[in-house]
DNA sequence: ACCGAGAAATTTTTT
DNA sequence: ATTTCTCGGT
């Protein structure tokens, strides 16, 4: 760890505004923050500084960041300025700080401190019951209709009594949608537990509601700074506003900073309201205004581009990144036939990064969906280029995983019918639909939670085999109960999955797919121990908690020597020497569900933007002339967005390396002026050459080279880029890496198990 | 109660 | 194209 900077050298290297954003002090600040320009810098730098000065104890700091790989990122950061005491600081998640405030709280209003956090999937799962159960589908209730509505409604803080209010009494399908809305509320509270947008709703109400509770919070924390400012939402609005507000006793309210750029607001689709930074000034009276637009981070090159595309929207405040760096490296774009044959240029451009002495983890692939992964991971894994898919579908995600959390979950909140109803029959046990609904019923009949009807299985005229099983069960859950309370989290999941016999039916399933399901269950067991060695005092609702609220960027890990392949909402925050974006097509990017939005072309532009302003040294933008969508194959147009790059900014190369290609056709270049452009699309060049010429042919056979041996010199057949010589082995096993130099398509390395080649 | 085959729906972005 | 849902047979 490095050394502790003394208090009179934390404004070294900073630049005039950045030292102003340091040491201001007053009730409210705001720091319009440019991409690039130093903001966590000057945020760490402000608290260590108030630290420094005894302006406030660390416990007296709450900093709140949009993942919890940021708020690791600033606590490092922090310690390394002022040493240990950092710990004391709450630098968390809204989310984070909320669950950590609720659990504290959770007595006050009906809930325990060991209250579930239902996830998106969660939430969904009760919600498509309880349409089922109220015959709601007939009255236009669709699960993610419902599930959309329901969260839009809760960050605008309201509840079903005060949404209901506003209904229109005389149409039905608003009726049906409040009973629906209604019975899911309820549900939550009977199962002692909050969905993601309660987090912060909830914390809202309480300290509305009990206000001496919030006065504690108000008390304990005068220093409030938020990170990311543009893209909260109205619940974390008044949140904010809750926590600054003056005590009962006159204490006057906590100091604020905000960091923010409206330029990079991205969520409004989870109602991110752009106001809240728009209007900053006017919400906190005595509110100071600090720009920064000095970029340490890219190249002019870079910067131009994204100042350019971001200049058309009209609506907002003018603002220009600058850099004293240099122009650097040109743009590099790419048009491929296919999303494979995009894939295709990544992967050789990312490998003449590499050559060039740049490290995989300093490379990251964007995308608008996640949908587009799956050509980037074929053409990944066949050219044996290390990556690592951030979000998409999760680890905690997974069926199993989701199975063995809902044990955990009803050993700590046996209320939680939810869960208790997911490990009723899993594994199989012999407890189907009706056994389940037959608890239910005595449960609701006798006021109790399904846990204890499990109890009770003798008296409700099962059979025999059935009381068995629930008996077998719910002793097994009593002991892992008991097991619980020393703490021991691995040892209750262990019990749990192996008694369950949960572990040996995966492992000697007959469907190959549970093999690796198996070894998620046993990774989730490594997880535990690893979070029992990082939290000797963790609690099973500790750990709950956190593998609850993790989010898709906290899985980076920087030391992995991977390339990073994520959406272009994940990488907000992020930074890399070398970043490609790819599918920058009409229909993606602008996504066609944003296009008629209003609002929504502006808002793409400004993704677009957060993907342009990740690059440090090398930008690539690339696309494909046809996308599968639905398995269906249509015709894709370049973005508009494309076109508002200055042309001089971007070197096109349609097809590389490819025999026979255009390569002496630069006059096709797609710049501004280029090949399309009224007449559109992509007809007039589509035709110019034969499909089968493009590298894109990717058979979907899984092949299986595994005792193919290859030596140096030997002349191989590819299926797509025809002969090659080896030109060196590399690897083991079964991660053996040819690399070839193939006579038409330039050297490549190909993954020998795997890839279509053969022996010639 | 369980399992398989065929049908239907799905893909915007996420804490 | 893949995953989830539904239905009918065992």
């Amino acid at each position: 760890m490095s050394e502790v900077v003394p208090a009179d050298r934390l404004l070294d290297g900073l630049n005039p505004q950045q030292r102003e954003a340091v040491t201001y002090r007053g009730p409210a600040l705001l720091i319009v923050a440019g991409a690039g320009s130093g903001k966590t810098r000057v945020l760490t730098h402000r608290i260590a500084g108030l630290i420094a000065a005894h302006e406030a104890w660390p416990s007296q700091i709450l900093a709140i960041t949009f993942t919890n790989k940021a708020a690791a990122e600033m606590r490092e950061r922090a310690e390394s300025l002022m040493g240990s005491v950092a710990e004391g600081m709450w630098i968390s998640t809204f989310h984070s700080a909320c669950v950590r405030i609720l659990r504290r709280e959770a007595e006050n209003f009906g809930f325990t401190k060991n209250f579930t956090i239902y996830d998106s999937h969660d939430s969904r799962t009760l919600i498509k019951r309880i349409i089922k159960a109220q015959e709601a589908e007939e009255y236009g209730c669709s699960v993610s209709g419902v599930a959309g509505r329901i969260s839009k409604i809760k960050n605008e803080l309201a509840d079903p009594d005060s949404f209901a209010r506003t209904v229109n009494e005389s149409d039905p399908n608003e009726l049906a949608f409040l009973a629906v809305f209604r019975e899911y509320q309820r549900s939550l509270q009977a199962a002692n537990a909050f969905d993601f947008d309660d987090l912060i709703g909830q914390t809202v109400y309480l300290f509305r509601a009990f206000p001496h509770v919030a006065d504690v919070y108000r008390k304990k924390f005068r220093h409030i700074l938020i990170d990311e400012y543009q893209d909260t939402n109205h619940a974390q609005y008044a949140l904010i506003h809750e926590l600054t507000r003056e005590t009962e006793d006159g204490l006057p309210g906590a100091s604020l900073t905000v960091v923010g750029d409206s330029d990079q607001s991205i969520y409004s689709f989870r109602g991110a309201d752009i106001r809240n930074i728009a209007e900053f000034e006017r919400d906190f009276p005595g509110a100071t205004v600090i720009l920064l637009e000095q970029n340490y981070r890219s190249t002019q090159t870079i910067l131009s581009a994204a100042n350019a595309v971001i200049a058309n929207n009209f609506d907002r405040k003018d603002k220009s990144l600058w850099t004293d760096v240099g122009a650097g490296e040109k743009i590099v774009g790419f048009t491929g036939y296919s999303a494979h044959d995009e894939a295709q240029f990544v992967v050789d451009e990312i490998g003449a990064l590499h050559a060039q002495g740049m490290g995989y983890s300093q490379i990251s692939v964007f995308y608008r969906t996640n949908a587009q992964t799956r050509a980037l991971e074929e053409i990944f894994i066949r050219s044996a280029l290390p990556y690592r898919l951030i979000g998409g579908t999760k680890f905690y995600e997974r069926a199993e995983i989701k199975d063995a959390l809902a044990y955990l979950i009803s050993i700590v909140n046996p209320v939680d019918a939810l869960a208790v109803r997911r490990i009723l029959n899993t594994p199989k046990r012999g407890l189907g639909p009706a056994a389940e609904a037959q608890l239910q019923n005595f449960a609701e009949v006798n006021g109790v939670s399904v846990r204890e009807a499990l109890r009770s299985a003798d008296s409700l005229g099962f059979g025999p085999k059935a009381v068995r099983a629930i008996a077998d069960l719910s002793s097994l859950l009593d002991e892992a109960t008991a097991l619980a309370d020393g703490g021991a989290v691995a040892e209750v999941l262990q019990l749990l999955m192996q008694k369950t016999g949960y572990l040996d039916q995966l492992r000697t399933s007959k469907d190959p797919q549970d093999e690796a399901r198996a070894e998620n269950v046993d990774e989730l067991i490594a997880v535990t121990k690893e979070f029992a060695k990082n939290h000797p005092e963790g609690t099973l609702t500790d750990f709950l908690t956190e593998v609850s609220l993790v989010a898709a960027a906290d899985e980076i890990d920087d030391v992995s020597g991977s390339v990073s392949l994520m959406t272009m909402h994940t990488a907000k925050g992020l930074e890399y020497d070398a970043v490609f974006i790819t599918g920058v097509e009409e229909e993606l990017l602008p996504h066609r569900m944003a296009a008629m939005e209003p609002g929504g072309p502006a808002e793409e532009r400004r993704l677009f933007y957060v993907g342009i302003t990740r690059a440090r040294q090398r930008l690539f933008l690339s696309l494909a002339m046809t996308r599968a969508l639905f398995g269906q194959t249509g015709s894709a147009a370049p973005s508009r967005y494309l076109q508002e790059i200055p042309a001089e900014l971007i070197e096109w190369k349609e097809q590389a390396g490819i025999a026979g290609g255009w390569g002496d056709a630069p006059s096709r270049s797609l710049g501004r002026s280029g090949g399309w452009g009224d007449e559109g699309g992509w007809s007039s060049l589509a035709p110019a050459r034969p499909k089968t010429e493009w590298a894109n042919r990717v058979t979907n056979q899984i092949r299986d080279n595994g005792d193919l041996t290859l030596q140096v010199g030997d002349r191989i057949m590819h299926v797509d880029f025809g002969e090659g010589t080896v030109m060196d082995v590399t690897g083991v096993d079964t991660k053996r890496v040819a690399h070839v130099r193939f006579d038409q398509a330039g050297p490549k390395k190909l993954l020998i198990k795997i890839a279509p080649i053969e022996k010639i």
